[in-house]
DNA sequence: GTGGGTTCCAAACAAAAGTTAAGGACGCGC
DNA sequence: GCGCGTCCTTAACTTTTGTTTGGAACCCAC
């Protein structure tokens, strides 16, 4: 696995969201990538960086959050091996959010101007990587939902359940659990919640016998009831190139 | 004001947001539009559709918003003349929220055959598209912070400062106040709360002499202790072409 | 101008979430 | 194997927010 491609698993997720051709797939291929490697917890880009290079994961998880002025974070979204999160980068000079390590990562760095040279050359893909932060803007919206209108039980459920459906897509669920390498502060403040609230929460559902969190590890309990909690819709992930 | 072209405002944001050139412009201003009226809160395009034109606001206020299955209602995004909230539908082709009206609404409809085709001859036209989906992208990360993580007066204030940046660069502030036409329950809506608590939060910045909000409209009575209410950083409006 | 709908307002009470604090489990490095 | 730091856990208490309810103000249509 180590042996791949550092670009596998983008071209990978591409090509089942959003119908890359094989000429496509192979001028992605060849995009000069520098990798790097980071600890976990550290920041990979800063608010207000003018990164000159986009960033893809290769391995590892990675988050994006900003934080108010009172010192609050908010976590915006988990990223997981194939997405770019900086992409926006390319058009949005000035970064609005930090981008920061969750894990041991490897990361490969492209340049803006490789990008915009592959885009010019390739208008179709161009349009494929703009239709990905699109699909990064349907993940916010649901993401304000969930923070905004779903009881904190749901709210845990519901981003449960995206990892879940996101991580599918790369190969990385297995029968008895997926990886979700969050500490509980960090789940608190992609819920909205303290830290303290989010532990009762997630007691909570253990108790219920929904789902148990372990050493970074989600391990479902009773599917019916996740799903029914989580008022999921998985439309807005729109995973298929028709969508 | 009304003999403007269709396209008017939204050519003057772009200017001013993305350095569009005069033969861009040109290029924007021919594209065939159809106009339409529609009164307040009508759902121009629903979750779940496949629209196949974008919706060009000329005149009026609309929302996005998306429901959950228990029926709370968050609103996403406000949105003012100039700006074309479904953009996002020219690549992904299912709607996952809808377009509502809020006051009457002038709205220009452009076939996604005629952006696509504005796209492959203005390539430069694409990228500045490109980029106003991504501002749109920011504004969703900065509101889900204002939800996840400012006090109730806090988002408030948040929501009326951001509103009043953005009409500001359509000449829409006054010195006495500017136009917000949202109900408490709107309001509401938007802050991830009820009505009831929202009703309690307007009262509170009206009696602490911060802001007045009577018959649709925004009268700011304290900008001091608004703008540090609101912890406003409007750098993620990425409102000059350089950021 | 009257009537009916919507919006606004507010009180009383219930529930959810935040705060503070402190002990326990666990993992890692020495 | 010991000590240290991080993370998890829990309890007691406070604050914020939701719920229910009812009335007042306002607006528009007739």
């Amino acid at each position: 696995m180590d042996a791949e491609p550092i670009s596998d698993a983008l071209v990978r997720r591409l090509r089942t969201t959003s119908g890359l051709t094989a000429d496509e797939e192979q001028a992605i291929r060849v995009l000069p990538v520098t990798v790097r490697s980071y600890g976990a917890n550290q920041t990979i880009v800063r608010d207000g960086d003018r990164p000159t290079e986009c960033c893809l994961i290769v391995a590892g998880f990675c988050l994006r959050a900003k934080t108010t002025s009172t010192g609050h974070r908010q976590i915006l979204s988990i990223h997981i091996p194939g997405e770019i999160p900086d992409l926006q980068s390319l058009h949005l000079h000035e970064l609005d959010h930090d981008l920061v390590s969750l894990t041991d990562c490897t990361l490969g760095f492209i340049s803006h101007i490789a990008l915009r040279e592959l885009h010019r050359r390739w208008p179709n893909v161009a349009e494929i990587f703009w239709r990905d932060t699109l699909v990064d803007a349907a993940m916010f919206r649901e993401w304000i939902v969930n923070v905004g209108q779903r009881p904190a039980p749901s709210r845990l459920a519901h981003i449960i359940v995206e990892l879940r459906e996101r991580l599918r897509i790369i190969g990385r669920v297995d029968p008895d659990g997926f990886e979700m390498p969050l500490t509980q502060e960090q789940i608190g403040e992609a819920m909205g919640i303290t830290a303290v609230h989010a532990n009762r929460v997630i007691r909570q559902l253990r108790e219920d016998n929904v789902v148990e969190l372990h050493r970074g590890r989600v391990t479902v309990l009773n599917e019916m009831k996740l799903m029914e909690l989580a008022d999921f819709d998985g439309r807005y992930l729109h995973q298929s190139p028709s969508l």
